[in-house]
This record gives C-alpha cells, sequence and structure tokens, in this order.
DNA sequence: ACTCTATCGCGACAGTTGTCGTCTTAGGAG
DNA sequence: CTCCTAAGACGACAACTGTCGCGATAGAGT
C-alpha cells in the first residue's frame, strides 16, 4: 500500500510504526469514543500536526492500521465441507469484530462518519471476501452445491446477518447464532430437491 | 418515550418540533459529518445550551427523530407468500437506509460513537422487527415452513445481509440484491426434502 | 388573576478538532 | 563530508463540543 514513495525508509517508518501502535493501545484501553489524534500523538511522541497531515482524522488511522495488519498470509479454513468451512469463518468474524475494542469493529463505527474509515473498509472486506471465495469454490467442485452460485454473494448471505446482529442488535450474538445464520443459507443452497439458486 | 413526563404540551413541543426538523434538513443538505448541534442550534432558533440539556449530543437529536418517526401505524405487507412479503421488507430497507442522507443510516452511523445513538438503533430495529414477525408466523400458518423456525433469526438471516452491504461493501446493492439474499434464505427453509433448520 | 416551577435563553468557560506558516532535522545523493 | 530535500516539530489560530450558573418566561394548577 506504500507505493513507490520517496522515503521508505528510516524516520518515516518508525514514525508510523510508533503511531499505529498509539492507536491500537488506546482503541483498547479507552474505545472509540476515547480515541483522539491529541491522544495518539502524545502517546506515540509525535507532534499533532504532523499526524493530521499524514493520516488527517481518527478514520485514517484506523484505516491505516487495518490495512497494515491486512498485509498478512491468512487463508480461509479447509474442513472439508461448505457448512464446516463458512461456520468457521463465522466464528473467526465473531472473534475479530465481537470485542469492542477491536480495530475492525472501531473501522466500521467510524466508517459513516470519516470517508477515509470507509475506503478502509471497503479495501479490508473486499480482500477477506476475495480470499474466501475458494471455500465456495471447493464446494462447487465437490458437487456440494450448483456451479451457478456466485461466491461473494453466499459469503455476505451467510456472514451479513452475523455482522449485522453484532453492530446494530441489542442482544450480543454468540457462537450458537453464528453458526444457525451461516446453516439457515446453506440449507438453501445444499437443498437436494430445493431449486438451484440464481445468485 | 415521552412516558408521564410533567408539561408535554406547548413551548416544550414547539421546541422539540423546531429542534428535529433542523436535524432533517441539515442531515439531507450535509450528511452525518456536516451534522453538528451548533447548526441545528442556529437553523431551529433554539439555543445551543437548550439543545445540549435536552439531547445531549449529535446521538441524541439522531435517536429522537427516530423515536418520533417510529410513532406510525406501519405494519408489513401481506403478499401472500413468505418469499415475497421478505422481498418487499428488503426493498423496503433498501428505500429507507440506502440513501446518504438517510435519518436511519446516520443513525446506524453514529451507533457506535454515541451510546445514544446506539440506543435509538437498538429501540428501532427492534420494534421494526417485532412487527415484521407476523410475515413469518403467516408462513408458519400457511405450512409453508416449518413451526419451529424462530420468526426473528428468520428476519435478520435475510434482511442482515443487506444492511451489511448497504454500509460496509464498495458496490451499492441494488434491488436485485436485495432480492437474491432474501431468496438464499427462502430456498433454506422451505426446501421440500431439506431438513427442518433448527432455528 | 395569581403563583409556582419546569424549561428555555443567555453568556462565559474549558477541552477538542483540524489548519496553517515557519523553522528544523533526518538521512539519501554526490 | 557536504549539500539538498522530504518530512517532522512547533506554536498560533479558528471552529466545534460540551458544561455551568443565572435570570427570564411559559403555562399548568388553583
Amino acid at each position: 500500500m506504500d507505493g513507490p514513495t520517496s522515503r521508505p525508509g528510516g524516520r518515516t517508518a518508525r514514525v508510523r510504526a510508533a503511531v499505529l501502535a498509539a492507536v491500537v493501545a488506546d482503541l483498547e484501553e479507552h474505545g472509540l469514543e476515547g480515541l483522539g489524534v491529541d491522544g495518539v500523538a502524545a502517546r506515540s511522541g509525535v507532534h499533532r500536526a504532523t499526524v493530521f497531515r499524514r493520516w488527517g482524522d481518527v478514520g485514517g488511522l484506523l484505516a491505516d492500521v487495518l490495512d497494515a495488519a491486512a498485509d498478512d498470509a491468512w487463508t480461509p479454513p479447509d474442513h472439508g465441507s461448505l457448512a464446516a468451512d463458512l461456520e468457521d469463518l463465522a466464528q473467526e468474524v465473531l472473534r475479530y469484530v465481537g470485542p469492542a475494542g477491536s480495530t475492525v469493529r472501531a473501522l466500521m463505527g467510524a466508517a459513516e462518519r470519516f470517508p477515509r474509515a470507509q475506503a478502509g473498509v471497503h479495501r479490508f472486506l473486499d480482500d477477506r471476501y476475495r480470499r474466501s471465495a475458494v471455500v465456495v469454490e471447493r464446494a462447487v467442485a465437490r458437487g456440494e452445491v450448483d456451479a451457478s452460485v456466485e461466491p461473494r454473494r453466499v459469503l455476505v448471505a451467510a456472514l451479513g446477518p452475523l455482522y449485522h446482529h453484532l453492530l446494530h442488535l441489542p442482544d450480543p450474538p454468540d457462537a450458537a447464532d453464528a453458526a444457525a445464520y451461516v446453516r439457515l443459507v446453506v440449507a438453501g443452497i445444499t437443498a437436494p430437491g430445493g431449486r438451484p439458486p440464481r445468485g
């Protein structure tokens, strides 16, 4: 995500590391409400104006944290069945966006307010869903589901209710809820006599 | 939500109407980012301190707008089949939270930041889902689906992906997307040979 | 008509957010 | 080692957010 910037090494990288570390630390301690550029600047030892110049606002900070974190080699699980794979993904969503101090959750909360945060959410989820598509493709290869299904739509249908539940409903979902949402979708596309879903 | 407050009529009600009208107007014009207590106070002719005292923050403002709007006699449609009813609900979600200046959307965006907004989202969606449960109950009565399904879970499974898509994915969903998410769930619980879903 | 009190108007205040221009420094190029 | 430039440091600044105490008033009860 750095591109061919002029001075990738040295001080700049050090400043970025210090700031991002301060963001996650402040986030875990005080949550999204307690996260401010001023606090991050003080904690990281970097000047306020510098943080504003490079990251713009809290949304930019969070987006950069996630961009840095997304630079991993994550790959979806392979349990041999679509249901098991999707349930595993759902549990992972629960683990990552469930906790109040979670970066993903904070970023989603800031998305509507800060354009940079919204772009960060888009990048993160798009990458996530792109990597997860193999789960559905493997199911197609196994003959578990019809080849006409669109992997992305199945993933969103299976995990979307969990995100919605986590972020917008009063009662926090547990592992059983996550599994139930997945099963509701899997039952549809793997139903023996059911008509092949169009999308 | 007024309860047995002491002075429901007269000036207080007038102030509330003026402020809430200013909120929706500012929201439509400048979006959530451009919504501030100061602007609302100026536009409504009500003093800053009064707005802060009664509503606390932007989240309180948005929550009250939605509380006022939820005081209607809305009832879910009855098209004679679960699929048609759910698709209708999905289209309604699309209409109401799709537009950028929508109050529901703004409230959801502010939820993570302001506790009052979060409570407002909870109240609104809970009420909405409670009223919509009849759609599933009618399907059970018709014998369309098994009686063991939990209406709330079906609704969340059918509409959750749409909320998720609307709020967190780059490409805005259209009517076809909304219908597809619904069908994916309906196919599962109405599948002739499929095992009865557990919840 | 009179009283009483919840609510509003008002202005002062402190803290936070975000911008700007200027100066200094780290560190790459020669 | 020296020069040059991108990046950070610094402090001043305006706008917004949220709080407080005090005085004014609408409007309900009698």
